[in-house]
DNA sequence: TCTATTTGTAATCATTCGATTACAACATTC
DNA sequence: GAATGTTGTAATCGAATGATTACAAATAGA
């Protein structure tokens, strides 16, 4: 795929180039950007494919936001942005009486993480950010974004730090599964299959849906959940 | 730092360009290229980069491995070696009497995972092979070594899968941690160094003078441990 | 309608980077 | 001590890519 912007592509892409207020474009381009670099990383996307994403221009994206750095730290201002905002909704939310306080909010903010996925890139793309810490500047929002999440499970959803490690610990595997695309193999693979079906439990469908990886295969409990419960 | 070889540089790498068996200069740029595929990933990391570290031409980083991606495929190889001897020397060793089966294996391979900080790269370059996961390649032999660590942990070691989940999530956040360069400003924020207290354990002095990150600040346990044990 | 602003692209530049080529210096063997 | 192989680099090529410029077309405001 080269730079002209041959119309009608094979992969998904924002068709028909029409005009549009430059702040919806912009949360256009965003949106692509996110999934781009969450697959391909930061110095392993290109403007160019970002652009293509958002059917418009490689000028166009660069302009829209100066450099190919400020718009990725913009995606990940934004996908941390979403998930402190997702935990705190959680946090807010009465918890379902007769539940055990910590144990269960554990369980609903993970709930919740993987819920994100529906919202591709957006785990992803800060996952490609935190693996870019030998960078200056990437890598001190990083750090930034990293610690401010560990000091809202601290402060405001009230965790000891071992229950903070481990909760960090499991999103960081879950990460790493969905950015080695474990899913694509889950078919394939006994060993895949296994550790999926543990790792991420009631929440299997969701990934393999959202990873367009097969669609149905339960086999696991008989409680309900047959579609997707976005 | 452009392309010539200035001799004399700032940065760490193998000075004195002398004649060299092949097979020992291979070795040499298999481990610059660890340090630097580990840290800038595999699209952030040049050629040059690990000419420099290993204190040769780019030509000949280039011409003993033929393109950059079987460099990279190479040392991500190595490393999942050297990971699989090293939980294979933990599984070889009698466990200390009195010590409950699985419990205590958990932590002795764990110790030896963190322990593997010391050849630098191993552990961050296998994380940037995970991350990579889109690329058709890499992709295939990252989500290969992963499962066959998983394969290891249950045939070898006999774990369920929960128990294995749960040292997987807790070595993908070192992992993370370490990418982020945590260690780094320990000593600048208190969430830091709570989080890093909290999940390097008794390890954090190995991990910090890893990352050459201040030297002595126990202040944790009684418990020996005062110089380096590596 | 005339002008100014906004939205967009084509063309292209300058740099970076993986790879290739050609060649030099050293070592080994007979 | 030539001949041959090994170890290494300088020079450079071509493609990729972030960024810039110049310009076109649509839109809004007077």
């Amino acid at each position: 795929m080269s730079r002209v912007s041959e119309e009608s592509g094979t992969a998904a892409k924002e068709t028909t180039t029409e005009r549009i207020p430059a702040a919806l474009r912009r949360e256009q381009i965003l949106a692509a950007a996110s999934r781009v670099f969450g697959e391909r990383g930061y110095s392993g996307a290109t403007t160019d494919q970002v652009a293509q994403a958002a059917g418009i221009s490689q000028p166009y994206v660069v302009r829209m936001f100066g450099t190919k750095e400020n718009l990725f730290l913009e995606v990940v201002a934004r996908a941390l942005d979403k998930l402190i905002t997702t935990f705190r909704v959680v946090l807010a939310e009465p918890q379902p009486a007769g539940d055990d306080d910590a144990d269960s909010l554990v369980a609903r903010l993970g709930a919740a993480y993987v819920d994100l996925i529906e919202d591709r890139g957006i785990l992803l793309s800060l996952m490609q950010a935190f693996i870019t810490g030998h960078d200056p500047v990437i890598g001190a929002k990083a750090r930034e974004g990293f610690l401010q999440i560990y000091r809202m499970l601290r402060d405001e959803a009230g965790f000891p730090p071992e229950i903070i490690r481990d909760f960090l610990a499991n999103g960081m595997l879950f990460n790493t599964l969905l950015a080695i695309r474990l899913p694509d193999i889950f078919e394939d693979d006994e060993a895949a299959e296994e550790l999926m079906r543990c790792a991420f439990r009631g929440k299997l469908d969701v990934v393999l849906d959202a990873t367009g990886s097969h669609a149905s295969h339960a086999m696991s409990a008989p409680t309900g959940t047959a579609g997707t419960h976005s």
